[in-house]
RNA sequence: GGGCGGUUGGCUCAGUGGUAGAGCACUUCGUUCACACCGAAGGGGUCGGGGGUUCGAAUCCCUCACCGCCCA
């Protein structure tokens, strides 16, 4: 026996930064595309460079990083390309608090002094999360970093703008719009979270204006009621059907206001009848539209009244003007009254205000034609999504797209390349016409730059548009962009369309649906270089517009123990690096993957991390012994099949399913099956019984079969190494440098195992089957009867069935020292002795235990044995005199459910036999 | 209001038509020279309720309840 390579006891961190750091120096993580090789690459999912590692990304870079090394190993040129994203409000945010911390802010520095102090945030603090993908062991290719203001990242972003630009399908509007009356700013969809808020609904009545009674509306907002323009009710509604085109007078304003009829107006709530303020509410404002109503915006930027809420409102903040409208009204008699209301109110993410809905004049994608290849592509099946659900989702959403606002008032971003100017002078009428546009007063042109800007405009009185655009616009060409669009780059050729996209559910429509809709739009191929697989074929066939990855992955959402969102403000957050720190980012990443499979969410704790460690403990611990048996001649080659044992048969055997079955769970994303394979096949099959089998080989004397055992010892374990290298990288590579193997210089290049049709061997598998039912019937035999574990027994079989004498028969010696007998023989008993008795398939076991024998516990262990045997046959025979069940099951089962009962049978038998032996004694 | 997911042993979860499973926890035993972060042997569930289809349902269908997510 050899001293182990390995140190007593595993550490993680005593090797994972080790590896890390000679990975990365051997340069594995960056590969060129090669003709004839397949190429695989995901580009990740960019954090925030205000960011840090959550378990959300723990979780998301576990399965893109094991997806990553499995296709290495595969011989795939493997790109995984990371990188972050400028964030703009997340980190105008955390700028703005700095320099609030430092008593100054962002009006006193200026817009360009402000966006310097961001650049300095973005180099002090925004690399961050990459050291902590390193810490997690993510192979990505460093050299191939891309940060969402890149100087090639601005160029794709002018591209794409002036692409939708040029073709009307960016255009200048006023609509309702998400406002953060905090920031100043509209704010995404993402950005607005809703929460349940104890309300009122307050009942308001609307005098006619020709004195005939009223109308009673109910509203949450009461102080939007001075921007009203009509009241609505539906078509259908009889209440109101004589009354459509009256008058309203419209309390403490001067103004009447209409009765429309519209189906909008859900006559179940409230009155049936709803006011419409289209200036403060995004189904009001299309009302508005629909009915050619005017918009009238009561609540400012600041969210104070604005002067057209009248001299009594103007200048009050919106939450006082709700209590002295709803005082007014009560003073005019005009309030029916208020009840308890719970709503769902939309409150900024980043400043924690509730979120006006407010008219404002934006830059907007019409979404409509970039739809249309997006909702083909996945329909046709071009781009997958799994779990399979989202399909639908994505569907639905794309169906109904809106047009997307593209603007937002804040420094930090892509500034919008559009130039103004109010000096008077040349027009197009339609967008694809070249030349400056009109919009009320002013001429616009798309620019790159001022010089461009001037002469297109004939003046040098312009200025640029002071918005800068949705971060979402630049992460949207993310997949092609950091390939090197809009230049026609190697990388782009060889790896776009990309393979996976893996995400969060919350931004499959703010980031996946858009990617889509960039991509196709942007990259196109002509059919001559191109599959149908790759996109599908422009209107007049000459292009191909190209996916921007084949499959989508939408991940759970990692919650608490308790099932929880994790946030800050609960405290309730797990940091990935805190485990890291304490169990190794091997253990981590297991204990994610285990829980990644097709679910919605996944509750979390630390204790599952620590689970998961014991794994890799054990890994670690079953190497060590491997590696003290081995000596110069154990190469780790697999012997000559001929001359293998059924246990060694088997182990390989058991060994192949497994590799089957971990290629084919990680092809379809089932992570968690993938790791729960190759678990119990370690820890169950390896560990539990070849490893054990394997030291009864090798201990005996004579060690005949020493070298091969050893061999196989060896050559599974490498490749069980091999199968879990993606999932737990670390551990395995500093086992796997310690054992023979291949000249690769590391297991993360060295092949991926693939099945082997020739270990397949069914056999082997019957006869250890019945081997290991022999060692447990004795082991339960022991513990049943009270037998010290140290007290060696005789013991024998005897077995009719010719498969079951020839297994116990090779495996004598195993099923001695397993159970820890004396002596184990297959046929007669030659010793007199009390024996007692264990039926196993095609046979029994039966150990001796002389004046321990306890005949009447004996005899109700037999009894217990007896009535479980009976319960079985009952059911069985149930089911075979069952005529329905013989005419109607398949033959199969049929014969499965006979020999079941005929073995039941036989135990039954046996059992009675002894039974009666004992009695008789 | 619409869509989707979930409800299986004390806990966390596998299991999509043929004898209910795992890990943790629990009980008993064990310091046999890889591992007590371990090993051996056990106990524990009428698979949310009701109805249906079927020879047979945790699994398919209908319905109800509860929990959660998304969209309005």
């Amino acid at each position: 026996m050899r001293e182990p390579l390995l140190e007593k006891n595993y550490s993680p961190a005593n090797i994972e930064d080790k590896w890390y750091q000679r990975w990365k120096a051997a340069g594995l993580f960056h590969m060129e595309p090669q003709p004839g090789r397949p190429n695989y690459c995901i580009t990740i999912p960019p954090p925030n460079i205000t960011g840090s590692l959550h378990m959300g990304h723990a979780l998301n870079n576990s399965i893109l990083d094991t997806l990553t090394r499995w296709h290495r190993m595969r011989g795939y040129t493997t790109l995984c390309l990371p990188g972050t994203d400028h964030a703009g409000i997340a980190t105008q945010n955390m700028v703005e608090k700095s320099l609030a911390a430092q008593n100054t802010d962002r009006q006193a520095l200026g817009r360009e002094q402000f966006i310097e102090k961001c650049w300095q945030w973005r180099e002090q603090y925004g690399k961050r999360i990459y050291f902590q993908f390193e810490k997690l062991g993510c192979s990505y290719d460093w050299d191939r970093v891309r940060f969402t203001m890149d100087d090639s990242y601005v160029e794709a972003i002018h591209e794409q703008f002036k692409s939708w630009f040029n073709r009307g399908l960016i255009y200048r509007g006023t609509r309702v719009v998400n406002w953060d009356v905090k920031f100043q700013s509209a704010i995404s969809d993402i950005e607005v979270i809703t929460q349940e808020r104890k309300s009122s609904l307050y009942h308001f009545q609307y005098p006619f204006a020709d004195g005939s009674g009223h109308i009673t509306i109910a509203t949450t907002r009461p102080e939007t009621m001075l921007g009203d323009v009509a009241v609505a009710a539906n078509p259908a509604d009889e209440r109101y059907q004589a009354h459509f085109g009256a008058l309203l007078r419209l309390p403490l304003t001067s103004r009447t206001i209409p009765l429309i009829a519209d189906d909008y107006a859900k006559p179940e709530f409230g009155s049936g009848a709803v006011k419409v303020t289209p200036a403060h509410d995004l189904n009001d404002f299309e009302c508005g539209l629909r009915h050619n109503l005017p918009q009238i915006v009561v609540i400012g930027k600041d969210g104070r009244m604005t002067e057209a809420a009248g001299p009594e409102f103007a200048g009050l903040d919106r939450f006082e003007a709700r209590k002295k409208v709803v005082a007014e009204m009560d003073k005019l008699g005009l309030l029916e009254k208020i009840e308890d209301y719970t709503i769902q109110t939309p409150v900024s993410e980043r400043s924690g205000e509730v979120v006006e809905p407010l008219l404002s004049e934006q830059w907007f994608v019409d979404m409509k034609p970039l739809a249309r290849p997006a909702i083909e592509a996945v329909e046709s099946g071009l781009i997958t999504f799994h779990p399979e659900r989202y399909r639908g989702i994505y569907l639905r959403w794309m169906n109904n797209i809106r047009d997307w606002c593209i603007s937002r008032q804040l420094w930090w971003g892509h500034r919008i390349p559009v130039w103004w100017t109010e000096t008077p002078g040349n027009t197009v009428d339609s967008p694809q016409e070249q030349g400056p546009r009109a919009y009320g007063s002013r001429r616009y042109v798309y620019a790159a730059s001022r010089e461009e800007a001037e002469a297109q405009l004939g003046t040098s009185e312009c200025w640029q548009d002071e918005d800068v655009l949705d971060t979402w616009f630049s992460s949207a060409l993310w997949p092609h962009a950091t390939l090197g669009w809009p230049r026609n780059t190697d990388d782009l050729q060889a790896f776009y369309p990309t393979d996976l996209l893996s995400t969060a559910q919350e931004i499959l429509y703010l980031w996946v649906a858009r990617m889509v809709m960039t991509g196709m739009d942007f990259v196109r191929r002509p059919p001559s270089i191109t599959t149908d697989k790759d996109g599908i074929l422009t209107a007049d066939g000459s292009q191909r517009a190209i996916i921007p990855f084949r499959d989508v992955y939408v991940h759970a959402t990692v919650l608490d123990a308790k099932g929880e969102r994790m946030s800050k403000s609960k405290g309730n957050g797990i940091d990935p690096i805190d485990l890291i720190e304490r169990h190794g980012a091997d253990a981590t990443r297991l204990s994610l993957l285990q829980q990644a499979g097709k679910n919605q969410d996944i509750r979390f704790s630390e204790q599952r991390t620590d689970i998961a460690g014991n794994f890799c403990t054990k890994l670690w611990n079953a190497s060590r012994f491997v590696m003290m048996n081995l000596d110069d001649g154990t190469t780790g080659l697999l012997p000559q099949y001929q001359v293998l044992s059924s246990a060694d048969r088997w182990i390989l055997h058991r060994l192949n399913e497994t590799i089957q079955q971990v290629n084919a769970c990680l092809s379809t994303y089932d992570m968690d099956d993938a790791v729960r394979a190759a678990q119990t096949f370690f820890w169950n099959d390896y560990c539990d019984w070849y490893v054990e089998i394997a030291k009864v080989a090798i201990r005996s004397e004579g060690g005949a079969r020493d070298a091969d055992t050893k061999n196989v010892l060896c050559y599974v374990l490498e490749t069980t190494l091999r199968l879990l290298h993606p999932m737990i990288p670390f551990i395995t590579e500093e086992i796997w440098q310690n054992l023979p193997h291949k000249t690769e210089q590391s297991i993360s290049v060295a092949p991926y195992p693939v099945a082997n049709p020739e270990l397949q061997d069914e056999l082997a598998a019957t006869s250890m089957d019945i081997v290991i039912d022999a060692v447990r019937a004795i082991r339960n035999l022991r513990a049943s009867l009270s037998i010290a574990p140290s007290l060696r027994l005789q013991g024998a079989a005897k077995a009719e069935r010719e498969q079951t004498v020839e297994a116990l028969k090779e495996a004598c010696d195993t099923v001695r020292e397993l159970a820890r007998l004396s002596d184990f023989t297959i046929g007669s008993i030659q010793q007199p002795g009390k024996w007692v008795a264990a039926p196993i398939a095609g046979g029994e076991v039966l150990i001796e235990i002389g004046a321990a024998l306890d005949i009447p516990r004996e005899l109700d262990r037999i009894d217990k044995e007896l009535a479980s045997v009976e319960k079985q046959l009952a059911r069985s025979r149930g089911m075979l005199s069952n005529e329905q069940f013989l005419a109607r099951a398949s033959a199969e089962v049929v014969e499965k459910e006979r020999t079941a009962y005929e073995d039941w049978q036989e135990k039954q038998s046996r059992l009675t036999e002894h039974r009666k032996l004992l009695a008789g004694s």
